[in-house]
DNA sequence: CACAAACTGTTAGTACACAAACTAATTTGC
DNA sequence: GCAAATTAGTTTGTGTACTAACAGTTTGTG
């Protein structure tokens, strides 16, 4: 049972914990509510600085450019995404031509995608960009507790 | 001018500062990326432990339990929800009768929005594992770690 | 070799999330 | 007192993001 602090006034609902609980609860103190803030602000830098590409896309082409080629579901799993949510990102890169793809002959199931010339350029383009956007979010930041914070983020993933 | 190491070799690209640039962008290194990892995996133990509400929907009946009532657009600014996002979201808890909503005599535009006896008892029930959501979040962390994190993600905010 | 298990990509359905454009109601500023 | 600006809510369109179900392909194992 948790330990109830002496000033809670219990009113007219039936359980004194449930009534703590609810009582301390402070939804703007939770870490998936922040969280989320937090990444509210991230994406509006991200979108200003790159307006060209969402982080999503640019994840997919920044690691389709940087092992060259993956089937779809491969990529997807390297940055994270599901089969469902990455074929509508690859249809979009490919839409604008900054992705191709063709079945592997010797697997008939994978499609095989590889950046187009114009995707690598844009990526280059960009990609001083994108250093700067990780830069700006981290901003209120001293380097000490960016480092700090980098280290601990990671132990969440 | 960004000072550059000097094993980098110059390839077939023609700014050298380019090349650096995205021979060292790690995507899985910066913080966006992190960030939506660990945000997945605060998804799924939030869908675990309360699979009757979004995260989404849960802030939001959980400020209007709160705060007992609210427009729309004004509960949608307490949560970080844009105007044309809290309507769905309105909607679905309306649809399954954990908020009410009437217009406001006094100014017809706007739509007020209370917490129905359905929507309170359902809070209830489900503030504790919402905090255990929180916990189990930030589980990787010593109780250190964790004080230290949330003050630095405030700090993003 | 046969065949179940696993994998690849696709589709449908639900739910955010934000921009932009719009209507209606209210406030303000002169 | 009234035009202009602001605000509340809605709609449309685009883009994640995940679940579940499905078809075709490949593979591992008996």
């Amino acid at each position: 049972m948790k330990k109830m602090p002496l000033s809670v006034i219990v009113t007219d609902h039936h359980d004194a914990d449930t009534m703590a609980a609810v009582a301390d609860y402070q939804l703007e103190d939770q870490v998936g509510f922040i969280m989320r803030c937090v990444n509210q602000r991230h994406l509006s830098i991200f979108s200003r600085l790159i307006p060209e590409l969402t982080p999503t896309q640019f994840s997919a082409l920044a690691k389709l450019c940087a092992t060259g080629q993956a089937s779809q579901n491969e990529l997807g799993r390297m940055i994270a995404i599901d089969a469902a949510t990455i074929k509508g990102v690859v249809d979009r890169l490919k839409h604008r031509g900054l992705i191709s793809s063709e079945s592997q002959p010797s697997d008939l199931r994978r499609l095989i995608l590889k950046p187009t010339e114009e995707g690598r350029i844009l990526f280059h383009q960009i990609s001083a960009a994108a250093r700067q956007v990780s830069e700006d979010t981290l901003k209120p930041l001293s380097e000490k507790e960016k480092h700090v914070f980098m280290k601990l983020l990671d132990k969440l993933r």
